[in-house]
DNA sequence: GTCTATATATCGATAGAC
DNA sequence: GTCTATCGATATATAGAC
């Protein structure tokens, strides 16, 4: 990967988590990545294509991130973990994860983050700790992730720390 | 309003919600209404005049609907009525809803949907009910409406109505 | 109020030189 | 790998007739 070719990377990511994907043109792009706009055709062949690279180097962090909860053991810990999660997303990745729940509402399909995994562990967490129904608690766990990101992710202002301490005890996490 | 304009403005919030206000063009929408393009423009301006007709068309209607939960009086029956709102939404209002949470990562400003009276409500009412932190529970429940909202206008197959007695039953709602 | 025709800008994408 | 120049399609918007 050549410098430049990161370059457009690095510009379209910020722009279409900015202004949306059918928002930006290519030629914002170039300009903004200080290239010609045919290199991003050379490179990425058009810009659902660019879209695609974005989308792919982004997964790939996400899973490694991810990676964490699913791999816990301790069930309280999995649920500790999976209410931070958000909190972190927006910290580190907010500009992917932006990306990500704005394509969601046209592009379902090339999004699908699947939650199996995520919902697999949450439910198996939940059984440990003898909830009588852990798959309606996991699904909840998962609307509030939503939740949070959702209003993380869109309004500026909005404090949400102070959610993280409510929630722990509401599931008895020290 | 004629009758022409009228259908302009339920078929352009049905492409709108479905395509996206910007993945929609002013052709498709006049194909679909079978009117002209050009008249679009005379009763509307411009795209976003049109835009904004939907919108307030809607939130005329969204008035109403949350009026009924502000104007509760039993706590119990807010919290229940605000637990069971995004369900109601999805049923009888879908398309607006979901242009609303589209046009949110975007236009934030200009979908500006208060959440300021639906937060004194539920405060007062978790306040009422003795509850140790109301503001927090309050900010807990706006969590779960945009996470239930979200999952409920975009993925299709989730059944989240199970939530429901889950819920009703974390808050000791009959 | 409504339609047809058209203007104008911008979009994604390609060709060819270096 | 990169840039310049340009094409064809499509977008929003306007003008003028009825």
């Amino acid at each position: 990967m050549t410098e430049k070719q990161a370059r457009i990377l690095i510009v379209a990511l910020q722009l279409f988590a900015k202004e949306g994907y059918r928002g930006t043109s290519t030629r914002q792009v170039a300009q903004k990545a200080e290239v010609s706009e045919g290199l991003i055709f050379r490179h990425f062949g058009n810009k659902e294509g660019l879209l695609h690279a974005i989308l792919k180097e982004g997964e790939e962090r996400a899973q490694k991130f991810m990676a964490k909860i699913v791999l816990e053991t301790d069930p309280q810990k999995i649920i500790e973990k999976m209410l931070e999660f958000p909190f972190e997303v927006a910290k580190y990745e907010k500009e992917y994860w932006k990306l990500i729940y704005m394509l969601k509402w046209q592009m379902a399909e090339k999004t699908a983050h699947s939650k199996g995994p995520l919902m697999r562990t949450l439910i198996h967490a939940f059984s440990e700790l003898g909830y009588e129904q852990p798959e309606q608690e996991a699904l909840l766990i998962l609307v509030y992730l939503d939740g949070i990101a959702h209003l993380l992710l869109t309004d500026e202002e909005h404090d949400l720390e102070g959610l993280l301490p409510l929630l722990k005890q509401k599931y008895n996490i020290a």
